[in-house]
Formats: C-alpha cells, structure tokens, sequence
DNA sequence: TACATCTTGGAGTGTCCGCTCCATTTCTGC
DNA sequence: GCAGAAATGGAGCGGACACTCCAAGATGTA
C-alpha cells in the first residue's frame, strides 16, 4: 500500500482516471486497461495500491453517493430554495459525479447492496428536506412534510436524468414550479 | 429464421427469458449462457432464431420503451387521472418491464443510441401530458403545459425509481400530489 | 553513501464471454 | 411415408477480462 510520495500520487491519478471512466463509459464498461491506460500506469503498479479494480471503482461510488448531500453545513437551517438549488448546480455542475450517482439509482435496481446504500442517502435527504418544508410551512405535520418532500426530490431525480440526457434541457427553470411559491395556479413556469 | 411451430415456440421461450433475466440481473448481467439454460436450449437453436445475443436483448428493450406509453387508444382524451393512474400502475405492477425500463434510462447516460431512443419516447408522452394539462385547465400556454408535463414525468419517473427499490413505497400516493387537485396549499399528501 | 522498502511495467495465467460449426433429430407439405 | 428444410445441443474457438508475478528501478532513512 501506499507509503511513499509517488504511490500516493499514482494512487490520485487511477481513482481519478476511474471517475472520469465511469462517468463516460458507465460502471460495467470500466476495464482494468482502461483505467491504467487513462492514468498512465501498468497492472502492477494497480495492484500494488488497490486490492481489486472494485475496490477503485467503489471508492469513488461511495464519494459519488456522499456527494448527493448539499453541504452538510447548512443542515437544519437552508431553505428549500437552497436544497433544490444546490440539488440542480449538482445536477448541473460539470462534475462526472452527478452522472455516476444516477447511473448507480438505476443499478440499484438490480444489485441489492447498491439499492441499500442508494436507498439510504436517500432517506437522509428526505429527511433534510422535510425539515425545510416544515420551517417554510409550519403548518404541516411531519407525515405531509416527508410526502412533499419525497415528491419534490423524485422529482429533481427525475429532472436530472432528463438534463443528462438531453444537454438542452432547463433543468433550473423546470425545478423552480417545485418551489412553494409556484403552487399557485397560473403562475409561469419558464420553459 | 424460425418457419415452424416449435421454431417460433422456442423464440418466445427465449424472449421470455431474456425478459426475465434483464429485469433480474440488468442488461450487463444477461448472458447468453443465462438465457439458453433459462428458456432450455442449446446455443445452436438461438443462434438459429436471432442474430445475435443483443438482437434478443433490444427487441426486449424496444418492448420495454413501447410499454411505458399507456394506451394509445385514450390520446387525445385522456385525463391527468388516466395517465398517472397508467404510469404507476406501469411501475407497480407485476411486469418486469418498468425495472428494465428504468434500467435503460440510467443507461442512456453513458450509450448514445439507448439515450436517443429513451429520449424520443420521453418526448412524446411529454406531448401526451401536456395535451392533457391543457385540457384540464384551458388557461394554460402550450408553454406552461409542457413545463408542467416535464416536472410531472420527472416525479413520476423517480417516484418510480424509489418504488422498485423500496417494496414498502407507496407510489400511488405520493403521485396523487402532482395532480392540480392538490395544489391548494395545505391539503393533505396521504403518508 | 548504503540499504531496506516501496514502486513500476508488462508478459503471462486462468476464466468467462459471445459465437460458430455440424452431425443428428424433428417437422411439415405433398 | 418420403424428401427437403428447419431445429437442436454442445464441443470448441478466438478474444477480452481481471489478476499474478517478478526483475529492475526509484525513494526515503540514517
């Protein structure tokens, strides 16, 4: 394992080589070539620094999957307008990530230990989300805030996927009509 | 190609399999040797029936894209209702298909032909639920309708998302709050 | 500088994949 | 029932895959 200062830099450069790959070519078309090809290094030195190519591969699932989570230092306090606003520069934002995590919801469907940690980080953000819309609407019991709030995340999943698809797609201006503030009927909703 | 009964009888077994196991163990999962143990027959008899073993595959897939459209014979009358109503019981129900379905749009994020063709059909129920918005309140810009029909397929495809991962969700009626009888602010989502 | 330890590339290994080939059997129209 | 076409199973092929092994070189420590 790594100790000295090149195998900790060779080490940055596979797992960033394996981003970028499972950005581009998708979970099941990354190959061990592939990945030491892109990050200029031979099997050996691979090997020398992850036990399989699983384990590069899930170290960066597993960053994919934590990087869903707005900045954890707003927690208990953003609005919504914060969430699905950070929820959209994610989406957005040119980071492979976004594209990674989506890719690992549809592999969850599938694979039981990716549902489980998909399922998860899930619920943390229904929860975060709830909050929100307790604080913006006080009114509402915790069941109605946790329904919203699983609409409204469903939804920006939803809107990602399209806006990964298709380059064109105004995802912000479409996730605004989730906000509040648009409930009331004829307001615009910004093609 | 398959000109007698049992030919034709053994395609079916072999699609049926096909079917079966790209909803079990997801498209990169399949394989030939899956399929012909799975429908009970040797590699010969496939090859004899379909091209190749992606010739299989895509005909499931292109059944997979066909079924998400809920029955033709309602455009241009259906409901909101309706055609929610279709969407989750297309998610819901027992057939295989949603969990490809959903597979593939995941898939699309990474394959150019599958994002194409997911993204045709996307469109054209797009089409379908506006027309529907529109007729359900006459007020609306074509604009305004088809952003509404955006955000309303975005819920309902990561609505479904979190269905199939989740056995315990209640899809039904999360979806009933993207219908215009709940956008009175205050009234109540169902848990 | 001297030496132990880590790092390196790439040829080589076993396994699994999609697919071919073909002798044998089954089917169907006449 | 016969002939020609279609259907069948499975051994075997070439290639891609993840991974091993190791001799040679680079690195850090004292």
């Amino acid at each position: 394992m790594a100790r000295y200062r090149v195998g900790l830099e060779t080490r940055e450069r596979i797992l960033s080589a394996t981003r970028r790959l499972l950005a581009e070519v998708g979970i099941e078309g990354v190959t061990l070539k592939a990945i030491t090809a892109q990050a200029r290094v031979g099997a050996g030195s691979f090997y020398n620094l992850f036990a399989s190519k699983d384990d590069a591969v899930f170290e960066v699932i597993r960053e994919a999957i934590e990087a869903v989570d707005p900045d954890p230092a707003g927690a208990g306090t953003d609005t919504l307008d914060d969430l699905v606003d950070a929820f959209v520069a994610f989406m957005t934002g040119s980071s492979p990530i976004a594209r990674i995590y989506l890719q690992l919801a549809g592999r969850g469907l599938t694979d039981a230990a990716i549902a489980a940690r998909v399922l998860r980080s899930h619920r943390r953000r229904v929860e975060r989300f709830a909050d929100a819309w307790q604080r913006e609407e006080p009114g509402l019991t915790e069941a109605e805030a946790v329904a919203r709030a699983e609409v409204m995340l469903g939804a920006l999943t939803g809107l990602g996927m399209t806006a990964l698809i298709d380059p064109g797609f105004d995802m912000r201006g479409h996730a605004r009509q989730l906000l509040p503030s648009h409930r009331a009927v004829g307001s615009p909703p910004m093609g």
